[in-house]
DNA sequence: TAACAAAAATAGAGATTTGATATTGATCCT
DNA sequence: AGGATCAATATCAAATCTCTATTTTTGTTA
């Protein structure tokens, strides 16, 4: 079957004439009376009457008029469905992202996205860090907001820092510390700590670690979960200093977050598979660029 | 847009190798390479990443190649369609008739047609018999069923005999001819008739004064209206002896239908138009004509 | 009824498209 | 680094498509 057959026999239907059909897609008559005779060999089915002078469909062909059209509406829908998924404006965006630090921003974010892009599908997932790196790596996630993880680089992912965060210490409220308006590392020295543990991987472990020893001592580590929220459970218990990111928000108001200094910062990247340059992803970043360059990743 | 670059495309993106799709397609490999770029420098959109060693369809190309199938599905689902409308399994049958004369027998030779194609969308429409004609040399009716009309040959219809039919007297219970076997046309000498108006064209008017003609009389007409029902109550109320074909059932215990003597004959016909020979009408055709084989005419 | 007029079918030549072979270029795997 | 594999490019041959010229068919008119 070819498509130039039927765009000629419809030519030819509608116009109920050769010659004028000729003439609507200009080409030669002749030309014509082949192309449909061919199409009615190839489909073992005469099409158009022409005994009479003034041609006519046989039922056959009134049929396949109809369903010309139908076939060529396919076929431009196909097209513009194509052309809009390639730039973006249509397809699917699967956005895996940690929770706390993002909280703040998201969901403004996917608003603009989703104004701007109303045709694409945005599928969220809250994961763990680790996770969302493994998600976007295998292509079960397109986009992913997550902390930077140990060997980043070698999975073929490409990232862009969003913002650094300063690591605080959580403290109950009747704790010393709890009125000063920073506390030095060296301050921890003798206090149990409670921190996520080194598996999730989300960088602060090290940092942490490292920090500690600038400040000369090694920390007493009481408990490493692996959720933000549990350190504060800890907290709010009296088991240990917490240290999270700024960002965290106690959510009680037995604990306060006080400054550590010197400043210590843990980074929150955007990833995404570097080949397969999915349109929908670019365009997020996009909105992601802008996003940073008026906020300043405040 | 062409086919081509489609089925090749969909070959190569369900490969996921030129070369495998180019041994499936039996053509060579550059071939599909030139094909696949054409298709994408039409569409202005790249459909497969062949940066790795192994491709990948680009969003877009998934889309495509979704849609693709579609395509070709829609395409094999309307040449089916052509076919089995060109065959007469498919298709519309309009059919005009005439209501008394056919009720005896136009149920079961629907049932049986429609038994045999299921797929034929059957219209029916009941008329007088000179306007089942007007609609089938119109193209409004593809076949008809009615009595032959003056200028029949004339409008480039064709026709078939269905049956003859003997006319009768249709008389009130209580007058003496009720008794009768039968009635000779002379007896009508002095009788006021009932018979069908002769612009309804039955041709009964016509063989009617004819038969009287020949017994050597002009009847008497009294009323002639346009539809059978209507003589029947004519003869009801005793108005006069009604003169209608055998098929008439009188409906009512008031009045009987004697057969007349010499026997005159009215045919009943099937019409259907000369050009555009219709698939549908020509299977009815044969439907018909083994009915007729069957039942003779009966 | 014959001649004319209009429209589609046929024939043959030239142009475009499609496919095959040979070769090059790039990437992955030892 | 070298070999192997796969896609891209170049060039040529074949098939297809379209054009011009002409014939055939059909309907109209004198």
């Amino acid at each position: 079957m070819d498509l130039r057959h039927l765009r000629y026999f419809q030519a030819v239907a509608e116009e109920l004439s050769f010659s004028k059909a000729a003439q609507r897609l200009n080409i030669a008559q002749p030309a014509l009376s082949r192309a449909v005779q061919e199409l009615e060999e190839e489909m073992g089915v005469r099409l158009i009457d022409r005994n009479r002078r003034t041609i006519r469909l046989t039922p056959g062909g009134e049929v396949l008029l109809r369903e010309t059209g139908l076939i060529f509406e396919n076929i431009d829908d196909t097209l513009r469905k194509v052309r809009r998924t390639a730039s973006g404006e249509d397809g699917e965006l699967r956005l895996g992202y940690i929770g706390p630090p993002t909280r703040s921003f998201l969901g403004p974010l996917l608003k603009q996205y989703h104004q701007r892009y109303p045709r694409v599908t945005i599928v969220l997932e809250e994961r763990t860090p680790e996770r969302v790196w493994e998600m976007v790596s295998k292509g079960r996630l397109s986009v992913g907001l997550t902390r930077p993880v140990l060997a980043h680089e070698a999975l073929g992912l490409q990232s862009l820092l969003l913002r650094e965060e300063k690591l605080c210490a959580a403290v109950p409220v009747d704790h010393p510390f709890a009125k000063l308006p920073a506390i030095r590392w060296s301050s921890l020295t003798d206090e149990p700590v409670v921190i996520l543990a080194r598996r999730e991987g989300a960088g602060s472990y090290d940092t942490i670690l490292a920090a500690c020893a600038k400040a000369g001592f090694a920390p007493r580590i009481a408990h490493t979960p692996s959720v933000i929220g549990t350190i504060l459970r800890y907290v709010e218990a009296g088991s240990g200093i917490g240290i999270v990111p700024e960002s965290v928000s106690p959510e009680t108001a037995d604990v306060r977050l006080v400054p550590l200094e010197t400043v210590e910062t843990i980074p929150l990247v955007m990833v995404w598979s570097r080949e397969g340059d999915d349109p929908a992803v670019s365009a997020f970043r996009e909105i992601v660029v802008e996003w940073l360059e008026k906020e300043g990743g405040a």
